[in-house]
DNA sequence: GCCGTTTTCGGCCCGACTGTTTTCAGTCG
């Protein structure tokens, strides 16, 4: 069983024991147990198979390690099991539609027999749900409006496309608001989540009512799904959510702070407020013995009444950055300014859209100091990939666009296929020729794991290529990553000195956050690269700065926030030294 | 069920909004 499943697992048990009106705290250890699971940086049954001690993770005890244990071991759960048995099938969909909780579908199952969404709609229709004690008119309606939204509404999607949306909307609000002082997102996006469920905004005005109501009224909002004094929730009529929050200049930081979450995050920086005797909610700090509200104009200021250390968003995950924070161990993490070359880059040579000069002239004016030129190779005959003549050409002209241009270092490179078999598109002797090779898959994607993880370990050996491209090949949302054993790759890349890339394009994302993370704890040396395939495309940075950030990399852990002379004589050593050497500089 | 720089037992984040109420339970984030 792999973490996502394990993860859902104690998502339902949970789900089941808030219908059995368990005790409170067993279900939210479940749900931080599931949470915590699903973006742990290794697979549980490896680190089981390994001998590592789960209770060292946080949010796992006894009860819950037993049981991931057998899950590894079984394939399954016999408490879980029996769980279920007392439950109908259906009853956790029903509780997936929003508005719906524990305590009202178990009453719609024990009072109408209501245990699936067919006899939901069928329990409205007829008028039996509105005619229940304390449920009305208004909440059918509600329900049923719920339920045609759940068939409508986009699930989670990438980052890459709420983004545009976001800023969309902020520039809407602030044309209609002259009395917005300040609009930001929070919620995941700010976060840098792969992908973003709903967007949360927060906002500081001199009249609330006001903006509230320029959202509400939106002519491309679908429903208004609540709407109150400082806040007001919307479905766009693309099945998106908008959640807006609006409160006094002077509770800026506190509120943006609430709104980033994650939720696990505030619950423990909550806990953190209880332990100085102290209370933390979205409008300030309060002193329990004096009853008195500090304010926070900005967030670093609300850390360090706590006593903590800055926490930046993308480390917001709940797990160990409240700890960190304590013990001073936040890193300054790797900004977008600190990365100065640009590694993996297509121009009309293979599937790009500009020409190689446009594209280098991009990367200047962007103030990179360096620039890798990979079209594709011969194997991509759909990416229009260059045979081994046209290459030769290629190279002669970036040689010849960095003298004409100067002032920035250029690489001949290549994004050479790695074979289903595991063999390269060119040879050793064009390779070698060659002064930055990135490898990577694209084609047999559906080879099982251990074909997988040989095949790419194999390209990994060769001692010309310098880095695998995007390793899983997943798209965010909408291909799923390779079957293959990552622990292996990365402590193979560790060994053969090969890089890995952090792909910053939006639909990529690859590695993802916390693949990067076991790289870099087990030294791999990662780059930042965009992959572009239009000039634009090199602001994409910032996507793959935010995962690296999720994944605790400093500037130290990145090979191309590196000087270009730094980077020259890196590239100049043969692999087999190159981790070490990464690990010396850093 | 988890956890401990006052605790191995007794705590466990906190407020907004809605609908059905006549004082609040349920749900959400």
């Amino acid at each position: 069983m792999n973490n996502s499943q394990i993860a859902e697992m104690f998502e339902n048990i949970a789900g089941l024991l808030e219908m059995k009106s368990e005790k409170v705290f067993t279900i939210r250890a479940y749900q931080r147990a599931a949470r915590t699971i699903e973006r742990l940086p290794m697979e549980l049954d490896a680190m089981l198979r390994e001998e590592q001690d789960l209770r060292k993770i946080p949010g796992i005890g006894k009860a819950i390690a037993d049981k991931i244990a057998e899950m590894v071991e079984t394939n399954s759960l016999r408490y879980y099991d029996n769980l279920k048995a007392e439950f109908p099938d259906g009853i956790l969909d029903v509780m997936q539609i929003p508005g719906l909780g524990p305590k009202t579908v178990r009453r719609l199952w024990q009072e109408l027999g209501v245990t699936n969404i067919p006899e939901l709609e069928a329990a409205i229709e007829d008028g039996r749900l509105e005619s229940l004690p304390r449920l009305g008119k208004k909440t059918a309606e509600n329900i049923a409006r719920q339920i045609q939204f759940q068939r409508t509404k986009s699930k989670r999607m990438p980052i890459a496309r709420a983004q545009p949306i976001c800023d969309r909307l902020i520039a809407a609000l602030k044309a209609q608001c002259p009395g917005i002082t300040r609009i930001v997102p929070g919620g995941s996006l700010r976060r840098f989540e792969e992908t973003i469920g709903d967007i949360d905004l927060v906002c500081t005005a001199d009249d609330p009512a006001d903006v509230l109501d320029a959202l509400a009224t939106m002519p491309n909002v679908a429903d208004v799904l609540g709407h109150g004094d400082t806040k007001v929730s919307v479905y766009l009529s693309d099945g998106i959510q908008i959640d807006l929050r609006v409160v006094h200049e002077r509770h800026f930081g506190a509120l943006l702070q609430y709104f980033t979450g994650s939720l696990q995050h505030n619950i423990l920086l909550r806990d953190r407020a209880n332990a100085l005797n102290l209370s933390l909610n979205e409008y300030g700090i309060t002193d329990r013995e004096t009853g008195v509200m500090e304010e926070f104009a900005d967030e670093p200021a609300l850390y360090q009444r706590l006593g903590l250390q800055y926490i930046p968003p993308e480390l917001r995950q709940g797990v160990g950055e409240v700890k960190a924070a304590l013990d001073g161990g936040i890193p300054r993490l790797v900004e977008v300014g600190d990365i100065r070359g640009d590694l993996h880059d297509h121009s009309d040579w293979s599937d790009g859209r500009d020409p190689m000069e446009a594209m280098i002239l991009a990367a200047k004016e962007r103030g990179l100091q360096y620039l890798a030129m990979t079209d594709h190779s011969v194997g991509r005959g759909i990416a229009n990939g260059l045979s081994v003549a046209r290459l030769e050409e290629h190279m002669a002209t970036v040689r010849r666009l960095e003298r004409d241009i100067g002032g920035i270092r250029l690489l001949c490179g290549t994004e050479m296929d790695i074979r289903a078999d595991g063999t390269l598109d060119y040879a050793d002797d064009v390779l070698e020729r060659l002064d930055w090779v990135i490898a990577s898959v694209h084609s047999a994607m559906g080879q099982d794991a251990p074909t997988m993880t040989e095949r790419i370990i194999k390209a990994m050996r060769n001692p010309h290529v310098d880095v695998i491209g995007h390793l899983s090949t997943r798209l965010v949302g909408e291909r799923q990553p390779v079957e293959a054993d990552f622990e292996a790759i990365f402590r193979a890349a560790a060994a053969t000195g090969t890089a890995l890339e952090i792909n910053a394009s939006p639909e990529r994302l690859d590695l993802k956050d916390s693949h990067a993370a076991r790289a870099r704890e087990l030294g791999v040396p990662l780059v930042i690269s965009t992959d572009a395939h239009t000039a634009e495309a090199l602001d994409n940075t910032r996507y793959g700065v935010g995962v690296a950030r999720r994944a605790w990399c400093e500037p130290r852990h990145i090979l191309n926030a590196a000087p270009a002379d730094e980077f020259f004589s890196f590239l100049k050593l043969p692999k087999n030294e190159r981790t070490e050497a990464f690990a010396r500089s850093a």
